[in-house]
DNA sequence: AACTATTTATAAGA
DNA sequence: TTCTTATAAATAGTT
């Protein structure tokens, strides 16, 4: 608009293209600020180069966001929606299976059985009985378990134990001196001789056994007293 | 910018300030069209008038949401993002509960015990038995209560049937052919002379007493054999 | 909405 | 990119 008309069509030069890009994008914002000073209004310009740059005006009254929110709220539309409805759907459900998994369990406590009626106490007295008697036996076959497992192992150290006696037996057969010169402690009491053996031995291995044995979470103390 | 310069700030007619923002926003919107075409550029504007209208200019070749899209991901932002993630947020807590409550319940009902230790166990066989109870003295008491109040309707219904009954006998006193003249009928039967009274009478009586009686949701029939 | 005197924007050149 | 400047375009005030 200056020192000759120009066509309004795409400028194929690029250098041109830019430099006039650069100076239109001031003019026009100059021009919406003008807009939003003159007439109290609120201006968004968002726009992006050919070559993909973004530059922008907004109102200083205004936020970008708080603009297509108003944008949004006039046309009555949400370009978000769907997705966002989506989400509020599935929150919906969520709090719903939630709520009606608290009562369940609420009354499996019997925490909340006010609103029951004869008929649903029956049935849910009914259903626990049966699931009473699952968790007990579960209980009473994990116990067995264990026990079995513990007495398998306390028969495996005492075989252990067993060879290393006769090991000894056998040494103290060969030279019936040996040892004793060294350190003159008991040896018979040390190695269990002195009260006969298997039981006391158990309680002297127990440390070993807690740290090396990961046979199961439950405990290792009560279950001694019902071996054998 | 013609016919006098004027100074850039708010224009207090109003009526001159609505037809500034009509003009110039033309200006605004035929600048920005050129601006499109003359350098290849994707422009959006947003404007509200003082008055809160809405109008808006985009290049052809382009939408909205797609402007607005390509902005957020320009500036690598989501200006939904904060409100976006509480949501999620809520999403996951509301999962995690949910996931919960299922085990709770399925450990419950015996279902899933498997990664339950011999002390777990242990707990929640107590806590089973402990709820039990609860649910099965509830589901007595709720029994006794529906026996109760049966047994009180009886007792009302036999009082006001033997009241009957002992009216009819002074009338019969003061007119011993009373009604039999009417139809012949034979009231002893009817009124249950022949076989004693209270029991076959709650017979008769019953689906008066179904249709009457509010007291509770529990089976009315079986409660019957229970009585007195 | 149209007119027009004047201001403003800007194309081309430096 | 910025400055300059001739000229096109926009527009304030008026009708």
């Amino acid at each position: 608009m200056a020192r000759g008309k120009i066509q309004i069509k795409r400028i194929e030069n690029s250098t041109n293209r830019q430099v006039t890009y650069s100076k239109r994008r001031n003019g026009l914002f100059k021009k919406a600020n003008e807009l939003t000073v003159l007439c109290d209004a609120k201006v968004s310009i968002t726009m992006f180069s050919s070559t993909g740059k973004l530059h922008e005006f907004i109102s200083p009254s205004i936020s970008t966001k708080t603009m297509f929110d108003q944008y949004q709220k006039t046309l009555g539309i949400d370009l978000w929606n769907s997705q966002y409805e989506r989400m509020q759907e599935n929150l919906k459900k969520l709090k719903d299976i939630n709520r009606k998994f608290r009562r369940e369990i609420r009354q499996r406590t019997g925490e909340s059985l006010n609103d029951l009626s004869y008929e649903d106490l029956l049935r849910l007295h009914e259903d626990m009985e049966i699931s009473l008697k699952i968790i007990r036996d579960r209980k009473n076959k994990v116990l067995c378990n264990q026990i079995e497992t513990y007495k398998k192992k306390l028969r495996n150290v005492q075989e252990i134990h067993k060879k290393l006696l006769h090991d000894f037996e056998i040494i103290r057969e060969e030279d019936p001196h040996y040892g004793l010169v060294d350190n003159g402690g008991d040896y018979d009491s040390v190695l269990g001789f002195s009260d006969g053996g298997p039981h006391i031995l158990a309680l002297r291995l127990q440390p070993n056994m807690q740290s090396g044995l990961h046979a199961g979470p439950g405990s290792d103390l009560t279950t001694y007293a019902l071996l054998e």
